[in-house]
DNA sequence: CTTAGTGCAAAGCGTTTGCATGCGA
DNA sequence: TCGCATGCAAACGCTTTGCACTAAG
C-alpha cells in the first residue's frame, strides 16, 4: 500500500468531489457515515447504522443518518435494495454482483456474472438514460427446499411448484 | 370468445387452486381483491387499492387488503417492486417485463426484451432454485434530462454524469 | 359446530419534519 | 457573520395487531 489508495480514501474523494460540486457542506458526520457504511460492507438500514455509529462512539442522530443515507444515494455512492420484506435496505455502491433472495427464509446471496451484468448494462434505450441496474433473483435456497419437502403433505394437488407451506418472509415491520 | 377463458377466470382458478392446496377458505373479500388487482393492471399499492374497492362499492377492510395481498404474493400472482421511493408497490404477476425507473421524476416506464429476460431466466445456480427475477433499470428519462441542461449551472466541475440540481424522487413517506 | 377470516380501531415503528443551536465557509 | 446542517423530539403515515363478530367448511 503505497501509491495505491485505500478503499475509505476513494469513498471520501468521491464524497468531496459531490459535496463541493453541488456545493454542500463537508461535515464530519457526513464522513463518518460513509465511513460506517465503509467499514461493515454488507446490507443495512438506517437504522443499524445508527446503532452501529452509536456503538463506536461516533454520536450521529438518526436524522441525520437519513439525510446522509439519501445524500449518499444522490452521489451514486449508495443504492437502495428491495429484497421483499417492505424495509428499505442500503448497500454500499455495489460493484458487478446481484442478489438471489430466498422468499422462505429470506436468506441473501449475492452473485456475480460479468457476462450477464455487461449484456443488460450494453442495452440502450430511446430517451432514457442508464445509470445503473438492479437485478434480484427471488426463489428457494437449498436449505427451505430441503425442509419443505420434509413437512409437505397436502401436496401435489394442484400448479405452482415449491411454495413454502405457510408464510414467507417479511421479517420486520 | 367461447372456449378461450377471461383473464379474471384465469386468476381466479389459480387463487382457488392455491387455497385449496394450502387448506384456506374461499372468502368472496378475496377474489374481489383479485378482481380489483386484474382491473385496474397497473402498479398498485395497498392503499390505492383499498380505494378502488371502495370506489366501486366492494367494502374490504383495509387489514383484508395487506392480508391479501400478501396471500397473493405467496401464491406467485402479485409481485412487490422497488422504484426507489421508501413505498411499497405492488404489480400483477407480470410477465415479461421490467423497468426503467428515472430517478429524477420517479416515472416509471416499462419495457421488454424477451432475448435478455430468457437470457436471464436459463441461469442456473448451485442450491437454488429461481423462482422469478426482477430488473430495474435506474437512470435519467430525456425529459429529466432536458430540464437539468437547462438548469444547469454549476456543473462540469467533477466526474459523476447528470445528477438532478437538488433532490431526486422520494414521493411519499 | 369450529375456527379461519373479516372489520374496526388502536398500537407500532420506520421515516420525516420543525425548530433551536452549532459550525463550516 | 451567514445560513446550511445537526440534534432532538414531535408528528406522520403505512403497516401490523388485538379483539369481537361473521361466515366458510
Amino acid at each position: 500500500m503505497n501509491t495505491e489508495k485505500s478503499k475509505n480514501e476513494e469513498l471520501h474523494e468521491v464524497l468531496t468531489a459531490y459535496l463541493l460540486r453541488t456545493r454542500r457542506r463537508r461535515t464530519p458526520e457526513r464522513y463518518m457515515v460513509l465511513d460506517c457504511i465503509a467499514d461493515c460492507d454488507a446490507h443495512f438500514s438506517a437504522d443499524s447504522l445508527f446503532s452501529q455509529l452509536a456503538a463506536s462512539g461516533r454520536r450521529v442522530s438518526l436524522g441525520t443518518v437519513y439525510n446522509t443515507i439519501e445524500l449518499l444515494i444522490e452521489c451514486g455512492l449508495v443504492v437502495e435494495h428491495n429484497f421483499g420484506d417492505g424495509g428499505r435496505v442500503f448497500e454500499l455502491a455495489p460493484t458487478g454482483h446481484y442478489h438471489l433472495i430466498c422468499t422462505c427464509c429470506g436468506k441473501i446471496k449475492e452473485v456475480s456474472d460479468g457476462q450477464l451484468e455487461s449484456l443488460i448494462a450494453a442495452k440502450h434505450y430511446p430517451s432514457f438514460t442508464m445509470r445503473r441496474f438492479s437485478l434480484s433473483i427471488y426463489g428457494i435456497c437449498s436449505r427451505c427446499a430441503r425442509k419443505n419437502k420434509a413437512t409437505k403433505k397436502t401436496d401435489k394437488i394442484l400448479s405452482t411448484p415449491n411454495i413454502p407451506d405457510k408464510k414467507p418472509i417479511r421479517n420486520k415491520k
